[in-house]
Parts: C-alpha cells; sequence; structure tokens
DNA sequence: CTTCTTGTTACTGA
DNA sequence: ATCAGTAACAAGAA
C-alpha cells in the first residue's frame, strides 16, 4: 500500500532523524525479512537517503546499501533514545504538522510484526513492522542496487518524467491504462490508490487502451500524476482503510481526506454525484465515476478534434 | 469454512 | 517477443 508519496514521507523523515547516526547492532526476528551480511552494517554511519518508486534506499559509509520496500504492509518506526520501544504518539498533530487520526498503536514497539530492529550508537532504534512478511530489507552493494533497479522505469517525480517520456511508454501498448500505470518497469512508484485518482482527475476511463491516449491526455494524465503525488506528500501520505502505513513517529497521514474514487464504491463522485463504481482490471480492484470518465469519451473527441470537427 | 485484498515475481499458455 | 491470466507469498477481515 505505500506508494511514491508515503515512502517519500518515510525517506524525509529518516533523512532527517539517521544521516550521521552510526549502526551499533541489527537483530533480525524473521529471516525472511531481511537478505545480506548483517555483520557489515555494523558500525557503519548512515550518510545519505535515497527513493525510486516504492524503494527506500539508506547509503552507508561503506558503500553498502541498505534497500527497503514496504510492500503492503510494512512500517518503519523510529524510537528516539528517550523513549525506547514507545512510540512518541501526539494525538492531534504529526511531526509534519498535520491534523491526525487518534490511533490505536497503544502497545508501543516492537510489536508481534515488528521484524527488525536496528539499533544506533546513541541508543535510538528503528524497527521494520510487517503484518504480512512481504515487505523485505536488503543489503546490497551498488552495482547489485544498480542491477536490482535497472529495470525499472523513471520515478514520477523524477524531472525526466516528461509527458514526452510518458507518452512513449504508452504509445505501443493496447493494455488497459489502468494495468500499464502500475507497472514498475515503465513508472516507478504508481500504486493502486494514485492510480486510480489521477485517472479521475484526468477524465479518463481505467479501461481505456494506452494507445488510444494522444499526447494531449498523456499531459494532463501526467500533470495530475505528479500533482497528486506531491499533493499526497504535503499532507504526509494516505493512511487507508486497510492499510499499515503510518509515520515513523507513529502518526497518521491525512491524504485519505481527499481521495477521488479510490475506495470509494458507491458513494457519489464529488462532481457529478454519481455513484462510484468498482469494477477489476488486471486482476486488481479499480474504482471510477461512470459519467465523469466515460469510456471512449476521450477517444470520440480527440477523433472529432483530429477531423477537424471541433 | 471460503473468499477477497494488496505489490511483485514467476510461470503458463496463447 | 508480448501479453493475459493466475499462483504464490502472509495474514486478517468479511
Amino acid at each position: 500500500m505505500p506508494e511514491l508519496p508515503e515512502v517519500e514521507v518515510v525517506r524525509l523523515f529518516l533523512n532527517s532523524h539517521l544521516i550521521g547516526k552510526t549502526i551499533s547492532n541489527l537483530e533480525i526476528i524473521s529471516p525472511k525479512s531481511f537478505s545480506g551480511d548483517p555483520k557489515k552494517i555494523i558500525n557503519q554511519k548512515i550518510i545519505k537517503t535515497s527513493r525510486i518508486g516504492k524503494q527506500l534506499s539508506l547509503h552507508l559509509a561503506n558503500n553498502f546499501i541498505l534497500l527497503f520496500h514496504l510492500k503492503m504492509t510494512g512500517q518503519i518506526i523510529y524510537s528516539p533514545p528517550s523513549s525506547r520501544g514507545t512510540p512518541n504518539l501526539r494525538e492531534g498533530v504529526s511531526t509534519l504538522g498535520h491534523p491526525t487520526p487518534l490511533h490505536s498503536f497503544s502497545e508501543g514497539w516492537p510489536n508481534k510484526s515488528t521484524r527488525l530492529v536496528f539499533t544506533f550508537s546513541n541508543k535510538s532504534q528503528l524497527f521494520f513492522n510487517d503484518q504480512r512478511k512481504f515487505g523485505w530489507v536488503k543489503l546490497l552493494t551498488p552495482d547489485e542496487l544498480f542491477d536490482y533497479q535497472k529495470n525499472l522505469g523513471l520515478d514520477v517525480l523524477s524531472s525526466k518524467f516528461t509527458s514526452k517520456y510518458f507518452y512513449n511508454q504508452i504509445e505501443n501498448t493496447s493494455r488497459p491504462i489502468k494495468t500499464v500505470l502500475l507497472d514498475q518497469n515503465k513508472f516507478a512508484g504508481i500504486g493502486n490508490i494514485y492510480a486510480n485518482d489521477a485517472l479521475f482527475l484526468a477524465k479518463i476511463n481505467p479501461s481505456t487502451s494506452s494507445n488510444k491516449i494522444n499526447l494531449k491526455k498523456s499531459e494532463l494524465l501526467v500533470h495530475f500524476l505528479k500533482k497528486i503525488m506531491m499533493d499526497s506528500i504535503k499532507a504526509g501520505g494516505s493512511t487507508a482503510k486497510d492499510n499499515k502505513y503510518i509515520h515513523p513517529d507513529g502518526s497518521a497521514g491525512t491524504h485519505q481526506f481527499s481521495f477521488q474514487v479510490y475506495q470509494r464504491n458507491n458513494e457519489p463522485c464529488l462532481v457529478c454525484q454519481t455513484p462510484i463504481k468498482r469494477i477489476k482490471i488486471g486482476g486488481r480492484g479499480t474504482f471510477y465515476c461512470p459519467k465523469c470518465q466515460k469510456y471512449n469519451r476521450s477517444v470520440k473527441r480527440d477523433a472529432r478534434r483530429t477531423e477537424g470537427l471541433i
């Protein structure tokens, strides 16, 4: 569930709390959650953070990289030295300054979904929690990291991610645009939340064949993709009904209150009040407004424009 | 009990 | 090659 904005919010937090800290211990509670030789990170300083799509990297002084993927239910929790093992939750306001809903995480950390515990030399800790164990942390060399990420598409917020790049990626495939948006080897960072909502904002039916979308429509979709990602980062990401995403300090994001269609099945469209529909595309739940995102609407209009009728 | 959900990879068959 | 479909992974909710 954590997608580009959620991972970026976590990265920003870790960037301001972990840079310069030295790892003194790693406790591997769930072996499947970690790959690599844990001895190689001991006494190493964290010097940099980076992110491509949904993948977060912590760069160590010895050039090794800790690569994180939260998959569906991964959490990264930071516990400062003064409050070891307990969340520093404050109801009402997150550390990013957003209002945040009440949370039921009163048990503190580690908890039963804690898979890895990093301890730093000043006794602060980083917990990698993952209820469903799909997420992982890998210790990689720069070459291994490059190999691992070489097939990823451009990050949506990269300056190289232009509408021309986007159009080149979609013009030769007839797969539904919704499916292609989720293809990390074309575009890194888009998940189900932002794919559904960006298509709504651009008024594109999620079933539309990608090669039916013209350059003009691509520009619109790229505009909304970038905008929704940036808006969500500002809102601290999306803490949705059934996702486990929270900030490293235990507080919640607020972008879920701005969902357009995602998880709004049968609720009124925010533009026209038509009930939002839920269908399956490529096996994934897909939400859209049947009136605002009429199938072929853009195609027909684009065809008429091409013929000079508009 | 079954079915569904999520992101990603791996596999199968067209 | 390319793609659609599906199982697998894990755990919990309905």
